[in-house]
DNA sequence: CGGATTATGTCAACATGGCTGACGTAACGA
DNA sequence: TCGTTACGTCAGCCATGTTGACATAATCCG
């Protein structure tokens, strides 16, 4: 027989786990997603506008090209969603000092609040996951994911410190 | 100072280890789903279609209301999709055995290579990732994706039989 | 100074892919 | 036979991405 499942083929298990790997993204971004979206539409607000509420919490003062180039969408785009956060007052600008033609963004008290609810439901969930994945897991979970991003997004993140954890696998203690 | 980062604050390591969890998520997955997009828009479909094609591959005969279930999305949008698909013959459909009523899908030989062209490029970025972090870090990113999605999703994954591997560290070998 | 470039914005149009609501048909099953 | 199920369609709306064209003000540089 030419089934490749009767007998142990390596291929196959490896199509299978990298198979595997595709749907662990898609599930799992779904529902990372899923409340964060339910929450925004009772503000009459969409995922977009979360993207950008959330760069401007973590980033205040930055500018519209900047926001641009970490989402990587048009500024027709960004327009559209901004312009929105900007007359409902979740965000506020302020020109730049040593480059007046910039606007830099920063979220309104009421941004910030908006700002919290979302990133604290995922914050949540994150923590959950992390916590019942465990330490190593959480460790190696970064691993792959920043494996997964180009090398520009990479750049984004801290080269990791990694402390000793207390439960070190192996210890020695 | 009431300064939260001038001095080691569990809380604030805490929250910034999350939200680098939140762009792991965002950064990668954005990756992910790139080239993919671009083969897709080149065939004049998108990244609807490559989910139908993706799991109508992965479940061959799958009905359309186990499709509608997996994907969750309402069986207008699907419509939208899989009758373009069935018409660019890209999915061939028969009638359920038992039940007549249903629509059992599969892909055509158009679709297989379709499929296969899409799938094997994000096949290739994740072997990429898992072989660059490492099978201890791919058994990390599972547990902590498996996590993070909802407990019917995590229905679809078969319990973890984890082989005793060979660089398996801490081994007494 | 004056011209090129940059940062940002606007208007218009289009595509994709979600959604709701309403309604229709054929097959199944008690 | 009749209610339910597994589909399907038409119509319209909304969010969010795209392209192209054009405008304004500030900056930079020769």
């Amino acid at each position: 027989m030419a089934d490749v499942t009767t007998r142990i083929n390596p291929l196959f298990l490896r199509d299978e786990e990298l198979r595997q790997g595709i749907e662990l993204l898609y599930f799992a971004y779904r529902e990372f997603t899923n409340e964060p979206d339910e929450m925004l539409s009772q503000q009459g607000l969409g995922r977009a506008h979360h993207r950008v509420i959330y760069f401007v919490g973590r980033q205040p003062g930055i500018s519209v090209s900047d926001l641009l180039s970490t989402l990587r969408i048009t500024k027709q785009s960004l327009s559209r969603v901004l312009s929105q956060l900007l007359k409902e007052d979740f965000i506020h600008q302020r020109p730049g000092l040593r480059d007046r033609r910039q606007r830099l963004l920063e979220l309104s008290p009421k941004g910030v609040e908006l700002e919290r609810q979302l990133t604290e439901n995922q914050r949540k969930l994150l923590a959950r996951a992390y916590r019942e994945a465990g330490a190593e897991a959480v460790e190696g979970f970064r691993k792959v994911m920043l494996n997964i991003m180009n090398e520009d997004d990479r750049g984004r993140f801290p080269a990791q410190t990694t402390p000793p954890l207390p439960g070190w696998r192996g210890g020695a203690s």
